[in-house]
DNA sequence: GGCCAGTCAAACGAAACTGTTTGAGTTAAT
DNA sequence: ATTAACTCAAACAGTTTCGTTTGACTGGCC
């Protein structure tokens, strides 16, 4: 039974991401656990759903920490990017660890999804960390519900909320 | 405002870690915040407990996918918990990544602690992962009685426990 | 001594998350 | 058409975590 505490892990979790990894099916499991193969789905997604919130952190605390930080603008060009992301490097005395086709390369990877034409079509956050690490981030758009008019963010209220 | 969902970090924990990272102060980011500086640091503790949390959750499942797992027994000399990393790797077909003296010293320096003139103190779980990376994790306390029984049989009702 | 920056514990209500059940749905193979 | 393996949504009660407040505390530094 690996660990168990001090993850974002219940014990629940790892003992059906474990058995799981073994090549038992959700079936199998439910029975060795004395429930069912649907609740063995769910803890299962639920497992694996903490993981990515797990990884996702890691970069965004990477992201934070990052010497360079800025914001493209939703229609700049692939070009114009590239060259932003070594002029800001610069600023701030950081050398980006890939050589100019190669940056291009990564940077379109990541973003062709949100591009065409080789423009930008949303904003993108550009990180690079201190050993040269370039990495991109695109915001969610707010999600759509029956009822317009939200207000994700705060306004400026200082009304303590939580 | 980086990202915010889908990490185990709350929108607050990422602002106060944003403006703790740019060199304010916990006063100034309580003054910002409209609170005070007993709660900025609360949330400041919090969030590092998370990501602490995240970093935690991944190696486990990294150890988790590990086809190499097995628990060295306390007392076990280091030559000897070396000689059995190898041995094992060999065994699922995994080239550990480290020679004989380079591996001796990465156990040596993340075991020093749990081990005296050259022996295991505690039980220590072991990990090699498919590009030959060695982990080794102790584990924390025992609770109650323990019973060997490694038969996987449904041995009684295990009260759904969380 | 008085500041400054920060920590810690206990308590609180509010919000989020947990595993579980139930029931329906999908996809592929036989 | 049946089965196996799995997904998904909604609901539930129980547990945990959240931010916050209050108050006391530790070290440095002047």
């Amino acid at each position: 039974m690996v660990t168990s505490e001090h993850t974002v892990l219940t014990d629940r979790q790892v003992e059906v991401l474990e058995l799981r990894e073994q090549g038992y099916t959700q079936r199998e499991i439910a029975d060795r656990l004395g429930t069912t193969d649907s609740n063995v789905s769910a803890v299962e997604r639920a497992a694996r759903a903490n993981v990515e919130k797990a990884q996702r952190t890691l970069d965004l605390v990477a992201a934070i920490r990052a010497p360079v930080r800025f914001t493209a603008p939703a229609g700049e060009s692939f070009d114009d990017l590239v060259d932003e992301v070594y002029a800001r490097g610069d600023d701030a005395d950081v050398t980006v660890a890939y050589p100019r086709p190669e940056l291009y390369s990564v940077l379109y990877e990541e973003l062709s999804a949100h591009a065409s034409q080789n423009r930008l079509e949303t904003p993108v956050e550009v990180a690079v960390s201190a050993d040269g690490d370039v990495t991109v981030h695109v915001e969610e758009s707010a999600p759509e519900s029956e009822t317009d008019g939200e207000t994700p963010e705060n306004s400026s209220g200082d009304t303590a909320s939580q």
